[in-house]
DNA sequence: TCGATCTTTTCAGATTCTGCAAAGGACATG
DNA sequence: CATGTCCTTTGCAGAATCTGAAAAGATCGA
């Protein structure tokens, strides 16, 4: 690999003279793209200094290939092809959904929602292949080369971007029969003297964040019960033993059915940020792949459905 | 065939995408071809621009492919092998060898033969110049980048062809007098009994091998004068004062005026390797350009041709 | 946390690229 | 033979690209 410093343009030179054989002159040539004959001249004459070969015999009626030139000619007409070529290749992966499509999600995620999504997916998209990776680590997407990685909130690292799929928010609920026996809950401060059922989020004083009116409480709740799973919590809501804080598309059934009852319903309420949903994170790209663009507005459209039907 | 009026130098950014994916990182790219960082980002951002496509995802400590990179990479290494043939297959074709052709030998085998030869030769190919480099170290034919490089014994370099000019074997000599006075030679062991004049080889003990029907022996000789110039070997044997190993064309005509007689005819002997001779040496290419091929057929016409006349 | 290495962007100077104009050549036509 | 048309080449001056340095921010490893 040679000083690349300030070379000349060797590819232009090499699409000119293929151009000037193909069009019987120098002039002719330079019409075709925009040169002046001189240009074309002086681009030829530096190919073939460069080279030490003579490629042309001119004259002002009829230019004429050496034995070098016409070989020379063979071979740079399949240059300038395998060059269409490769752009042609790459532009075709960039605007065509095709190729294969690497996503991670957390693994209930995956289950309860990506898996029952995907074949409808692949029917629209069948040159699309899909490998699907679940786990509860954090996907690491440039260095495990994921093209798409499902999280509960909007992702953090500066080279990623995200759309998000589900807008959710957390909230309280009891049932009728628990609300009938205890103190009513007016204000956040209330919740310390109720029986809370909590999320398990490590050894930690568990803090609910309550924010009505850009005004924010931290309240330390008391915990008889904690688990890390949330269908428990609201089983246990719903039989009656406390109030749980959950995500409002997991309890949507029970609160429409009225078995769980909202509080504090002026509060928006979280145990971490108040920013939460589902959300798809990705590479940040000048220029989005095509295959990664079909699958996100496909998932925009299907997995709030797929959610809706799984409370129904 | 669109505009080319002022356009980016496409190839250059090409060549450098590569570089910078086998390399692993712009700043290494750029260290190889003499260009800064910032300039083989913009090449390479402005290759994606064009093209519209993402073909790296960059972080500081790691470059990765995207899917359309790996294709475009590998489609662009083969445009590249595609240029240096097409460049090399006209150059082999050229029909008047033009250019510079670097030549590399040993001190006293190019003032004593080719200083002579050259000449002629560029009678007969007025365009071509030589520049004809001598030293004693050994030539490196990439790096240094010689044309030809002549050798005494065949080159081992698996990326060098080479084309014999001439064979030769090393004899023992001594002259008529010192023959009469010292005891018959008549195993290669009674040459531990004798004075040897030897080649300066470095601080070691000398060895002189001596092979007949296969049979190998190696004698740890003597020496009570050596040095580096063979004429001065030659001329001390003639005068009497002990046996000289040496190259055969180099004291045929002693030989044949008697004023050296040839010792232990029977055996191979060497000081260093039995497969000797002068050896044309060059880089292995697809196509041989033709100032070389046409330097080689007149080398390996008049090496031979000049040494004899050196003998007569 | 610090240091080393990396990528990106901006700026000013260096170098290449460009058409115009002039000169000369090769044909075809009258 | 003279003329006209089209061609290539070369020198010149202005336009555009290319370049590294500097600064800022990112990513690891010790």
């Amino acid at each position: 690999m040679q000083n690349l410093k300030r070379s000349m343009n060797r590819l232009q030179a090499m699409e000119l003279f293929v151009s000037a054989v193909r069009e019987g002159s120098f002039s002719a040539a330079g019409r075709r793209v925009g040169l002046s004959p001189a240009s074309v001249s002086r681009y030829i004459g530096e190919l073939e200094a460069q080279l030490g070969v003579q490629l042309l015999n001119r004259s002002t009626r009829h230019l004429g290939l050496t034995d070098a030139g016409k070989i020379f000619f063979q071979r740079t007409e399949q240059v300038l092809h395998g060059i269409e070529d490769a752009e042609a290749a790459a532009l075709s992966l960039q605007t065509a959904p095709r190729g294969t499509l690497r996503v991670h999600s957390r693994t209930l995620f995956g289950i309860k929602v990506l898996s029952l999504l995907i074949p409808g997916f692949q029917k629209l998209y069948p040159e699309l292949k899909v490998e699907l990776r679940l786990s509860e680590r954090h996907a690491l997407l440039r260095e495990d080369e994921f093209d798409v990685d499902f999280q509960i909130q909007a992702p953090k690292d500066p080279g990623l971007m995200q759309r998000r799929l589900l807008r959710s928010e957390r909230i309280l609920v009891a049932s009728p029969d628990y609300v009938r026996r205890m103190p009513k809950l007016r204000e956040p401060e209330d919740i310390t003297r109720h029986n809370c059922l909590t999320y398990w989020m490590g050894p930690d004083d568990v803090v609910w964040k309550f924010m009505r009116r850009n005004r924010l409480r931290e309240i330390v709740v008391p915990s008889s019960f904690s688990s890390n799973n949330g269908v428990v919590l609201s089983d246990l809501a719903a039989a009656g033993h406390g109030i749980a804080l959950l995500d409002d598309y997991t309890v949507a059934e029970e609160v429409k059915s009225g078995r769980l009852i909202r509080l504090l319903p002026g509060f928006r309420v979280t145990n971490s940020s108040f920013d939460e949903g589902i959300y798809a994170a990705f590479l940040q790209s000048s220029y989005l792949p095509e295959k990664i663009r079909v699958f996100l507005d496909y998932m925009a459209e299907n997995v709030p459905k797929q959610i809706k039907r799984s409370a129904q």
